[in-house]
DNA sequence: GTTTTTGCAAATGATTTGCATGGAT
DNA sequence: ATCCATGCAAATCATTTGCAAAAAC
């Protein structure tokens, strides 16, 4: 018994949306597949580079955007200047290092539904909630 | 019986740190205050502007990064492309809209303890939870 | 063959930095 | 008189955009 394959997957997904099935596409969901964790649009085109070479960063951008609209991945939010995507699916939180910038994960429920109630109320759609914990990280407090 | 004075309060604490009173920062201060809304830097260089002529953007930026250190002033986050500040102190969240950008305050309560309890067990200090949440604005919604 | 995607290069735009002048102490 | 804060101009840097060439359909 094996995993539904995410190429097949992603494929399914593309052609009912009347989208092409390009190498990169591929390649660059596979590699966030196993990467399993929050990363920037650059670490995406470094990992990626390793398998295909010659992506660009627009299109590493275009298709991080994709794949967010096909919910195969979540935005984390800017982060440290930069913006992160991550391809974990379950709950989890994300804490930012305000001194160096570093993100990392923890398990840990937020229950924001009455802000995402209250988004529904005020007329918005679609509302999603984010949460990011700021604070200063073991090193840099550490290191202080 | 009047509030404190926000002008002498601000005096106090820039004298307790040893940093000097400048007319720059009084005006942003008091500005803040009277707007009573999240802003971005652009948004308060143009409200200060009408007080205090020749103001500039990086001016405006070290004071919103000084009176956050003094805690007169929260940073909502990046949204919409730009850096949002708050110096309203009540507890809300703020919505963003995802086509156009624009942000809404709301009155929700969302309970954050979990992570930050998280945090600190990963050995992380000063953790302080920041929620936004994303979602297509009625206007957005409705052009469409 | 037609239409979408890509890669490249250049544009954008918020925020930051360097430095000489002005101002607060 | 000293040293911090300001204004200006330029630098930075992630992300976006325009467009011709390449690839998927």
């Amino acid at each position: 018994m094996q995993k539904t394959d995410p190429d097949r997957h992603l494929t399914d997904v593309l052609h009912a949306r009347g989208q092409r099935v390009t190498p990169q596409r591929l390649v660059i969901h596979r590699t966030l597949r196993e990467l399993d964790r929050h990363v920037s649009a650059e670490e995406v085109l470094g990992a990626v580079s390793e398998r295909l070479p010659n992506v660009s960063l627009p299109t590493v951008y275009s298709t991080l955007e994709l794949l967010g609209e096909l919910g195969l991945l979540r935005r984390v939010g800017p982060a440290g200047g930069r913006m992160l995507f991550d391809p974990r699916t379950e709950e989890h939180q994300h804490l930012v290092c305000s001194v160096c910038g570093r993100v990392e994960d923890i398990d840990a429920h937020v229950d924001a539904e009455p802000a995402i109630d209250a988004a529904r109320a005020a007329g918005w759609s679609d509302a999603s909630a984010g949460v990011l914990i700021t604070g200063v990280c073991d090193r840099c407090a550490g290191r202080r």
